[in-house]
DNA sequence: CTTGAGGTACGATGCAAGTCGTACTTGAAG
DNA sequence: CTTCAAGTACGACTTGCATCGTACCTCAAG
């Protein structure tokens, strides 16, 4: 009955290289943005994400995140829980997860860098 | 004789998943671990920081940390100039820098995820 | 037991990214 | 002007990764 924890690294061991690749994929992103939006740290299903992807993808995503150690997976068999580690994550790298609300500003800028200074002034002197 | 400043994303425009992705890599990694380091933000040069890999990847490197806002990039002609953009990192991303500074926390864990667990019970319960 | 939904394992595929070789440009030193 | 070091542009190669199709597993409801 009680789903068994599939197990990730631990607090101390988490990599940041590893955390910042995790955290590069969009779909990835917005599970852990959601997660660290709900302060109750409850027990999440995890298609309760509306994730637009296959559910093979989906195990996919929820394993690179529990890898990295952000996350823990309750395997209940035919279904399965995610729980945000937080304690975890604030301990080995704090503000990370403060971080991921600050998801676009103000308004959602479609500017894009350039390669080189097309005329003469540069951009900012 | 002024070099001209190579264009990135203004301060606003900083893209998350753009910064996570210029981040994931190691080398990147620790070219902004060091700016991040020197607390004066003084100009460096390019091959100042001891990359084991060839000029050409240097660029490829040096140009993703522009185009996702990172770094400024001075073009003096047959040299660049390296520049943290400290002011407009904090703006956006308050303490991205300071986590940069927590990689290796104690020792090297030489720690590696598991699939599953093996024996009855789970491991962080 | 049978059925069906949720989830995983494995393999294939397509695309993005890191790396480097060759060739070219820039500017300083001689 | 010639030489040389630093940097870039372009292309090729290779690896990694996101995605999904097929098949299998697990468990609860009939």
């Amino acid at each position: 009955m009680a789903g068994r924890n599939l197990v990730g690294p631990e607090a101390d061991a988490l990599d940041l290289g590893t955390v910042f690749r995790a955290l590069a994929d969009e779909h990835r992103r917005s599970v852990m943005t959601e997660l660290a939006a709900d302060r109750s740290d409850s027990e999440r299903g995890c298609n309760s994400f509306d994730l637009p992807i296959s559910k093979q993808t989906q195990t996919h995503h929820f394993r690179v995140l529990r890898e990295a150690g952000l996350i823990d997976e309750i395997d209940y068999g035919n279904r399965k829980g995610i729980r945000l580690r937080r304690a975890d994550i604030e301990k080995r790298f704090p503000r990370l997860l403060t971080l991921l609300g600050a998801e676009s500003p103000g308004g959602t800028a479609p500017r894009r860098a350039q390669l080189s200074t097309p005329e003469g002034s540069p951009s900012r002197p």
